[in-house]
DNA sequence: CTAATAGTGTCTATTAGACAGTATGTT
DNA sequence: AACATACTGTCTAATAGACACTATTAG
């Protein structure tokens, strides 16, 4: 083997081969909270925890729905892709943007072999006017759990996709959890297991962290906001629990949300309260 | 663009190259509780966070320490390069082991676009029976926090390598932390960053999850435990609430640990209770 | 008036923090 | 006996859960 004598030597020779580079993607799990249908005037909307996916037009599995994402250009910074993919299939910056997990299964793609790293972005739907790409479209997500099985349902309206996935507690870990895919016919690569640690990384740091406000307009009431966490965390919540803990974090403004058909509420903000 | 009538098709035909594909490596944190010096016959010993280190023997960052690490084989499951790894410097498998987050940035390696995924270790030091890689050695961690600055000092017991990060509070996200080096003479690449990373995931790990019994043998003292947390939050507990919180995850066993110069003291083992 | 949500008061149960006390080994 | 840690009892403060109640609008 050869010996350099300074850095700059060695650099110069090195040879970039020396290991069988591999190929880097990213996907994005793109979370936003849609209205549903108003059951009548003085209802509240249903709110539905809703996902991203765009169908794909090419080869490998053409025709199935996936997460967004593409290749991370070798010039590019990491963050950057996510962000490139986001103003592409949206249209709009400026969003929160997480790194999750990377993933690396030799097989994941039958290409060759492929890395991704998967981020979760959390968006306001009222901040897209509707400029998505025209292969995506928002899907409804309806979890259900029962015996560490998870039967996972997306819906945009015309396509419902369904998958299955098993949850094992690791030893000695209490939270960390291990997802197999037991049935998926619809959703292209690993992507099942993507969307699912997302979804289980969502519920959690909802609990302990202020991200739900990227989900939300400026000005919310807290009926609004209540709905978004009831949504995300598939059950109901009491008010005054909320409103104890969220009060923390929001501030009352001097708007009001009229014309409901009940009671006015007060319309709040957040309150970036960093000591 | 030609068009493919099948997926075998079009994979015969696929060019890998079509992006410029980069390497990807693995960086792993190491992190046990090392046993200093014991004051006098009655008093516990002191104990130590430490994070295992090698020293570079080649370019680049020639002599310079760093996390153990590598590339990951074309064909090698992303999981298995630091389980490899970990077998190469420190003889043991069977480790615990958590992926924590991938490093991107463009020039984080001289050589060329390397992108790594950095992992955490715990291990138990009573597992090691002095099989370390020549160039590997223990560093005890010393972590002093002030107004956002964090001042990292690492020692071995010879050489004695410090840094300095600047910890900002992200927007939106009350826990989430962008880091930045301030200062690092002596460690190589970006592994200042990575390290206070995996230091903060552990600390708030450590809290929630069952984690710590990895580093612990089969049989301990409470003592002994409440030490580790200790060290690793880098603060005093009181012994009551110590005691009720981890009753839940440990069980009282009818050994007992005498000769140490004061009340002998029940060893307990972990208890996984997964109802 | 009614249906529906907005918003509050309060009791209770649980949990965390603090401190003081008792117990029991080795030298 | 003295020291050092092991271990427990209990008071208090803070927080979470539950429920019942009042308030206010559009129709």
């Amino acid at each position: 083997m050869k010996t350099y004598n300074s850095e700059e030597e060695f650099l110069k020779d090195y040879n970039k081969d020396s290991y069988e580079r591999l190929s880097l993607t990213t996907d994005i799990l793109i979370f936003s909270v849609s209205s549903g249908v108003q059951e009548n005037y003085r209802k509240l909307n249903e709110k539905y925890f809703s996902i991203l996916l765009v169908k794909r037009d090419d080869y490998p599995f053409k025709d199935k729905w996936c997460l967004p994402g593409g290749f991370v250009g070798y010039n590019e910074e990491l963050e950057e892709a996510p962000l490139r993919i986001l103003k592409n299939e949206t249209n709009i910056d400026n969003i929160y943007l997480e790194q999750l997990y990377t993933y690396g299964e030799v097989n994941r793609d039958p290409r060759m072999r492929v890395i991704s790293t998967s981020y979760m972005a959390l968006i306001d739907k009222n901040r897209l006017n509707e400029n998505l790409s025209k292969n995506a479209s928002w899907f409804n997500v309806l979890v259900l759990e029962e015996n560490n099985i998870v039967d996972i349902t997306l819906d945009n309206g015309t396509t419902t996709l369904k998958f299955k996935i098993k949850k094992t507690l690791k030893e000695k870990t209490t939270d960390r959890y291990k997802f197999e895919i037991l049935e998926n016919d619809s959703l292209a690569f690993d992507h099942p297991l993507v969307i699912m640690a997302g979804i289980e990384r969502l519920k959690n740091k909802i609990e302990y962290t202020d991200i739900v406000f990227n989900m939300m307009p400026e000005y919310f009431t807290l009926g609004e906001l209540q709905q978004v966490y009831e949504t995300i965390l598939g059950k109901k919540l009491l008010d005054p629990a909320f409103r104890r803990i969220i009060a923390k974090k929001t501030e009352k403004t001097t708007k009001v949300k009229t014309g409901e058909g009940h009671r006015p509420s007060a319309l709040f903000r957040y309150k970036n309260d960093k000591h």
